[in-house]
DNA sequence: CCAAAAGTGTTAGGGCTACACCCATGT
DNA sequence: ACATGGGTGTAGCCCTAACACTTTTGG
């Protein structure tokens, strides 16, 4: 069986090249049609969606490896990307239910002891992004964050806690920055803020408190194409976006 | 030499029960005389220090690693523990220079190959603490924050990096509470957060924050000593103290 | 003309900062 | 008595939250 062999080269491989117990995984928020999105995979021969991940080279930095599986899943280089906890528990999950559900066609030590994980967020702009398996998946796809299906591993709890720190972090990371594509409006930037708290902000404060840090920039041009006022449309300004977020001015609670 | 086979022994059974490649290193923070310490350990033979730390047994969590080294050089259990950060770069110290400097006898893949290390700090009444080292160090010490000596491998680093965290965190986690013994004055508590915060506050504007968020109890006890008026004593209700935490009352900025 | 969404200003209250003097205690 | 540090109140400002109507556009 082919993917068998492919599957025992390629943990030689690991076992020879990587740190045993250890591995990366990564959270990869998009942005579209006003929904915070993650990028999921499916393993081969099964229903089972876990988070993309990967494992660390033994010489290679550990956000160098969280790159890595991020270039491999969408394309892009140079993302944005935030370490945000490792996960050592000595039970995360139901091992032995685990491997019955990942149907694989070899054992290996990494699918039935305990692994150690190092958690990476990442935003991107869902627009610029190719999902792309790798080779143990046949699917790579967005899921809408309230609507991701119970995932292999303890990958729910790990999405929790990403989404947590993301909110946190929202006041001193250029989040809208990295998730929104160069151009968008106020309504949009509005929205991804309220999915990320996960509650309505009023627009007209919304709106006084982000011109205030004087960040963005308001485009001549204004988006068209419903039936409704059209809404200009800002971009962020680099150099002032930066200097804010270093003097650490922040937004929200 | 005794010490060579002590090691060697040690490092057998490192290599059986441990997980290679990865650490703990701990930054014990305590207070007193005004001033913030971090708990340090002196290497045997030498006149190098360094963070108390130590490995992952394989079927140990790393949060129960951390609370092993902590109690194993404070005496104490059950103390305040925060993950914060896990250090993997490719490189984070000069391994040949840190070779010479740790003056072993022994030599081990340990020291002379790439380590990731999970940060945790810890909080601790200083009052309680019993500084031990450990059999690969001979002093156990606190030092100054802002005393402290060129430390082996990237520790300094570390402890620039705990010292960050702990001054966002001021804000949620309940670091009074644990750094101060039971009973503590308004002044001792503004001091405490004066040092972590690395600014003056102003006292009655301290005080009505603090007594505002109605987590302290005054005490009829006065604490007595000084040629000055006595100040009062107070101590943390804890009941309270963490009602507030959960529901996220916040400090300072 | 209508439906849908965008754009916009004012007011009231709470929290933050700045600021200076008297009090209690031990020597 | 004096030196040391502890304890306390007020006023101005800014930031925040609450709140509703008009404008633009496409169909």
């Amino acid at each position: 069986m082919e993917y068998t062999q492919q599957l025992e080269f390629h943990f030689d491989r690991i076992d020879k090249e990587a740190i045993p117990y250890l591995s990366v995984d990564c959270i990869i928020f998009g942005f579209h049609e006003n929904q915070l999105k993650v990028l999921l995979v499916r393993w081969k021969n099964t229903e089972e969606w876990s988070l993309p991940g990967g494992f660390i080279h033994k010489t290679e930095s550990v956000d160098d490896s969280a790159q890595r599986v991020l270039e491999e899943r969408t394309g892009l280089r140079n993302i944005f990307l935030r370490q945000f906890q490792t996960f050592g528990a000595s039970v995360r999950y139901d091992t032995a239910d685990t491997w019955k559900r990942l149907n694989l066609p070899i054992d290996h030590f990494r699918w039935t002891n305990r692994t150690i994980s190092i958690g990476y967020y990442a935003l991107v702009d869902f627009s610029r992004v190719n999902p792309t398996p790798d080779f143990m998946t046949e699917a790579c796809q967005w899921w809408d964050v309230d609507m991701v299906p119970p995932l292999l591993f303890d990958h729910n709890d790990i999405i929790d806690s990403a989404l947590k720190t993301l909110r946190i972090q929202l006041n001193w990371q250029p989040i809208g920055y990295n998730l929104l594509p160069e151009k968008f409006t106020m309504p949009e930037l509005q929205k991804l803020y309220e999915t990320i708290l996960g509650r309505t902000l009023d627009p007209r404060n919304f709106q006084k408190k982000i011109l205030g840090l004087e960040i963005l920039d308001r485009l001549k041009e204004r988006r068209r194409g419903g039936a409704h006022r059209s809404p200009y449309l800002y971009s962020f300004n680099k150099e002032q976006y930066e200097a804010a977020l270093q003097e650490g001015s922040l937004m929200f609670l």
